[in-house]
DNA sequence: GAACGCACCGAAACCGGTTTCGTCAACCAC
DNA sequence: GTGGTTGACGAAACCGGTTTCGGTGCGTTC
């Protein structure tokens, strides 16, 4: 274990003042740019790398993204957190930026744990994950003036800076790719709508039927497997049970295929469904679910990145994106029976 | 945004110096326990809580926990990293520390990381997830003389701390009950060797057979479904097919499932199959699969109190610990064809 | 009663950086 | 030639802690 290269020896190799060369460093106006070019090329050729804990005491910045995860019901089930916290990770290094990790139990515990990690300086902004229509994380981290990024939008996303994931475009494709295949009647089997995702899908889904000429049909408040299986009994039971099945997420879409199979119905035959999220429960279905696929690394790959730019001061109106979901065509939809 | 209550609030509060109560928080003996009383109980009224990483740039010690997920093949589908995070990051907060995550895209970049963790005192110890027989990982941090802990031992345990699901034990378990059932011809399909759990499942199978007075039949080097699936396929078109098949992972289950399907043959009635790690993957299935589950929280958990330990002076012979996994009795097993 | 030892605490240096402030020389205008 | 800017840097304070060092008051000892 040799000695860390400090900023002491950079000021001795190059023969000036410690200041001096943490400002070249730094990008002070008052240095020449001869004497940052001589500090650069010494730093470079002697491997000094600051020590970002020591920067963060007096400048209160620790060079770390915050990531709080609410192990409620949903993100205890999250298929793709590594994929999402490669994009992370990678994007992050890629600016000599880490990642802080927190989970909490409940809402509350969370919103404690962002004021913790926020006094203790561990983080200088967050990533939002799983935003809701009306989100007291926001509110929080507004008040208290820190910087953050949502994946997905909020109801009020003043201020906000946001990557979102346009699952009403997929939602809208699904239906066009059913009522294509002939399907009139199109169910749909929603998240629970303090989800903003479950608004949105919902909402271009109510769009696809729209275009289609057909009226919807609509359910929601789900979340688990079991809702949705229990969701697509009380469809089959119905008046005019429907022949294609629109699910806001992967897990109810396993839950209807599986009582689909309890009644003895041929999934993508008999009757279609469609999924949303691209899980691997959905993959190792037989035959595989046919659902919209998200990248996971780019999207926390863009986040890292625009959470970076927001703490560095861009204007969080510059600061918006969006990518689509992309189809994932398995076994479970097809054309009506009798088409 | 109220300024923190720094040390010198604290001193000023109490009366005494900034270094006096420094020593008094930390157990220095040249404070009188009354003075220690006092201090504690102002620290505590007035809400003081130390800057993590104020104290780290003297002591060096950053109170944070280091975790590289390497993102080749395995580790990017890890399904119980939520639980896993969130097992760690309550036993650490529950201390007062914080986990830093990074991701690495090769074994390489992931030795890299460690040291780049290491110099820049993100963290003052690693978990080391998914171990190898022969761990570079291990050779790197023993000889940095920088604390960790194992998930999973190594073939040199030497001076390491581990805490380790007893995998063979459950393989073991499975054998005797695909035997008990009346199975004779008991397959397993087992993983990559260089994996420490890899081979120590495969011993569990060999003891069970051994146990039961079978003769073993394995294979092994498999990672993927469709590895599992083709491992499969292999044995049924061998001479003496088997009627028990034993997975060391759900993922290879899964696709040995998926190829008996293909075959026609019903799984739990035509042939028994089990797997191990008791994934959602596995649950999704219909039927659901029989398996071992694994406790990720309270791994995660101990995992993180183990390292916490080890930092703090422990010695390493002191923290090794073995859990078990757990039967979760699915449908894909039961008494072999014409018994 | 002086010398000694010890328990207890304050002062100050220190960790590795950042930032403020002041200085000095060179340049400019008049 | 004088006064006022300006550019470029050094010195020192500072961030919030930790740790070393030394000094005080008190009880012992001879």
């Amino acid at each position: 274990m040799t000695r860390r290269i400090t900023l002491r020896d950079l000021a001795t190799e190059t023969g000036l003042s410690k200041g001096t060369v943490s400002r070249a460093l730094n990008g002070y106006p008052d240095i020449s740019p001869a004497t940052v070019a001589r500090v650069r090329e010494a730093s470079e050729r002697i491997g000094y790398r600051p020590l970002a804990l020591a920067q963060s005491i007096r400048t209160g910045r620790s060079r770390s993204i915050g990531l709080v995860l609410q192990m409620e019901q949903h993100d205890a089930q999250r298929p793709f957190l590594a994929e999402f916290l490669r994009g992370i990770t990678r994007a992050a290094s890629a600016q000599d930026w880490t990642l802080t990790v927190a989970t909490a139990e409940s809402e509350d515990e969370g919103l404690e744990t962002y004021l913790r990690l926020i006094t203790e300086r561990k983080a200088d902004g967050f990533i939002l994950p799983r935003t809701l229509r009306q989100d007291p994380r926001v509110a929080l981290l507004r008040d208290a003036g820190f910087p953050f990024v949502l994946f997905g939008r909020t109801e009020d996303s003043t201020e906000c800076a946001w990557f979102d994931i346009r699952g009403e475009r997929a939602m809208q494709q699904a239906v066009t790719r059913l009522a294509t295949f002939g399907h009139r009647r199109i169910a749909f089997i929603g998240a629970d709508s303090i989800y903003t995702y479950a608004t949105k899908r919902l909402d271009g889904y109510r769009t696809g039927m729209t275009e289609a000429g057909l009226s919807p049909c609509i359910t929601t408040g789900h979340a688990t497997a079991e809702d949705g299986a229990a969701a697509l009994e009380a469809l089959l039971d119905g008046d005019a049970p429907p022949t294609g099945v629109i699910c806001a997420t992967d897990l109810l879409a396993v839950g209807a295929v599986r009582s689909c199979r309890a009644r003895g119905l041929k999934v993508g035959h008999d009757i279609s469904i469609i999924g949303y999220d691209g899980s691997r429960e959905g993959q190792a279905m037989e035959p595989p679910l046919t659902t919209f696929a998200v990248d996971q690394v780019a999207a926390g790959t863009r986040l890292a990145e625009m959470l970076i730019a927001r703490i560095g001061g861009t204007d969080p109106h510059e600061l918006r994106e969006t990518a689509d979901a992309v189809l994932r065509e398995g076994g479970t939809d097809g054309p009506p029976p009798g088409n």
